[in-house]
DNA sequence: AATGAATGAGGATTCATTCAT
DNA sequence: TATGAATGAATCCTCATTCAT
């Protein structure tokens, strides 16, 4: 292969990053993380497979990488959201508000329900400072949104329920993508209470959970 | 190696199945799941590979055999302390009840988090049907014992509850158990929001659901 | 399973052998030689895999003394058809004759293929001394009749004209037996030359060759 | 181990694997198929084991490749020695002219052999056509070859006389190697029958065969 | 004689990562 | 910077055979 042109000032640099990550979640669509290889990013990336190492320094680290660019994505989204509204907002429309966030991120999940098992290992302290960092500071900040929105979250509360909702979408996760047999024994009639459709389950829950949180509120006050 | 006795009875047979669960289960203790190799365990029970393969057709069905046992004998213990109770509970009670149901087992935990990434793969499909068919007949059982205690809780909803539940476990056993750098990451001061305690983050949210479950009843009566 | 009988007598010892060897002859028809496995002959057989080996010492001598066996028939027929005859015999009619000894015993012509590279190994010399000897005699006796009907050949020759055979059917036996992508290689319009079919190229090639003996006899002669 | 240096050029790297199939070709002249591991192959080129399947998808190709390379050798010497021919040949000396095209290739018969139950497994499609292919183009080539010489032999015979040949040197390679206590069994003087010295065999029964044709086509003529 | 539980050797293959060019 | 050839660690599973019962 001809050499690719070579990307010489920091924006060409950041440009070809982000053309890596681009084509990892599009391939990450259809294929599973650990069936996924470098080889396949690569290739379709048009790129060799020591170009990879120049920018990432493990396969871990594309895709931590890659969740830290799509949870800012979701994070800019349910921000700009939270801001638009003038008022309290009611519980319900919360969960649209999430609901709507969650939505064409499927990809977003699937990264969040990894990335303690997979993406977190075999990255340099500085790859992973830089994205508890980041996710931290967001979380807070969206969490000091959601307190200003919800007067039954307590100062702080915020990004402790963003917290819960991490677990909950790994959780979830994990429960809506049965793999192989299992979704063949799941489809059997009987086994409905296995069949577990993600947003709804994930919505249901949260809403469920916030209630909970405001009636922990209501009595805490009484 | 000189043969170990042989299994000729069933039960001796089902002791020697039960001695190769206890030992994967020790090796659990202190390995994951992905650096045990069947190497160790058969090295750990004073077996041969081969005789591993007697008992389990392939490493995802030896966890997947410990995940159901582990199960059962929580839902025993679970079913077992709600028998106890003589009337209705109130969220606090079933709380701890949770709680006493959880400790000394932090195996179970883990297993259930890889359940559905790791070892509901290879496994051939009367496995996964049997081990699915128990887990839906203790978790009907189980909601239903819940129905009878929450007063909240409709008929039917104790299922749905557990699933949350499973869900809720799943998800706080990655989060609070990060590898590596991570780790080190976490330990740093300003790091406490992802510090997660597995129990407390667990009961505390559990908590929370069950009191949004209470609400939401009082609602829908009002 | 609980212990069938004994074979207590001679005769059932014979008896059960050859049980053994019918069986592992029937499952042959549908299983490759590599993928039978002594389970499930013994399964097939309802005895113990331990029983087989009382009866024979290694999986190659269970295959060897059934092409033993196989062969003794084919000789036997072979033998009786020669002997039926009157007077001299025909190239052509010779070809019948060994179309007919032939046909229905795919799995002998299959055996002898696998004789020299999978059933001579892992045997005792005793099974192989055993099996030469045998084969010898037959060879020889066969052939000698084969001199008897054929004017062309000479004294001594119609073994080697047998051996001759057995190389012929080893090697037509492999060119007609493709596997796997082979096959769908040669299904191909324009390999026709790669189809081979047994018993015509077989048939074909020995009669070429009994017309060459027949044909270097008169050239000698003149 | 060091890395070797590189292979970048084109030519470089056919060499390079050129190099891997000389090694087998050599380790395979002491080593049965079988017993001859890639772990080996790679230590004895020199090359770590990853490397040979960076030029070779699987074992069954690195033999399918030698054997068409060998095969290819084959032809160009059975061909270069056919044109130097001006005029017709006689039977004789186009059996020499085979003996002396076998002589010095033992391992091309042996690969021959095993072609048909070892190579054509787990074999790509795409590399058993092309193998196929070009055995193809050469039979027909050097089968068209013979058919000038061997006035005998009628248009597009020559290529299935090779076929025939095939069958030949596969069958009696099988009959030439016994191995192990049958090479002792048939060491006895009473079992001189079965002792097959391949080359007199083989182009014993050639003879023959060019023979039955010359009169087969005599006689058809008549 | 019959059983069947226990043994354990044995090898191909993948793919993230490196580093010479 | 970009390339892509080279590396090599790492592990599951089968199945003929044995031998205690």
């Amino acid at each position: 292969m001809r050499p690719r042109s070579r990307a010489v000032s920091d924006e060409q640099k950041a440009e070809r990053r982000s053309t890596i990550l681009q084509t990892a979640l599009t391939a990450f669509a259809d294929t599973a993380y650990d069936e996924l290889t470098m080889d396949r990013i690569a290739a379709d990336a048009g790129l060799a497979k020591g170009t990879l190492y120049l920018y990432f320094r493990s396969k871990e680290e594309v895709f931590l990488a890659l969740c830290e660019h799509e949870l800012g994505r979701w994070f800019d989204d349910l921000d700009t959201a939270l801001q638009t509204r003038r008022a309290e907002m009611s519980i319900n429309g919360l969960v649209e508000l999430f609901a709507a966030s969650f939505a064409g991120r499927p990809r977003l999940l699937r990264l969040l329900a990894i990335l303690h098992t997979g993406l977190e290992h075999n990255v340099p302290y500085a790859a992973a400072l830089g994205f508890k960092t980041l996710l931290k500071s967001r979380t807070e900040a969206t969490g000091a949104l959601l307190e200003s929105y919800l007067r039954f979250l307590e100062p702080g509360r915020g990004a402790a329920l963003l917290i819960k909702i991490y677990a909950l979408i790994i959780g979830f996760e994990h429960l809506s993508e049965p793999s192989g047999v299992v979704r063949e024994v799941l489809s059997q009639p009987d086994m409905e209470l296995f069949r577990v459709n993600l947003q709804p389950a994930l919505l249901d829950t949260l809403k469920i959970l916030l209630m909970g949180l405001a009636y922990e509120a209501k009595y805490r006050q009484a």
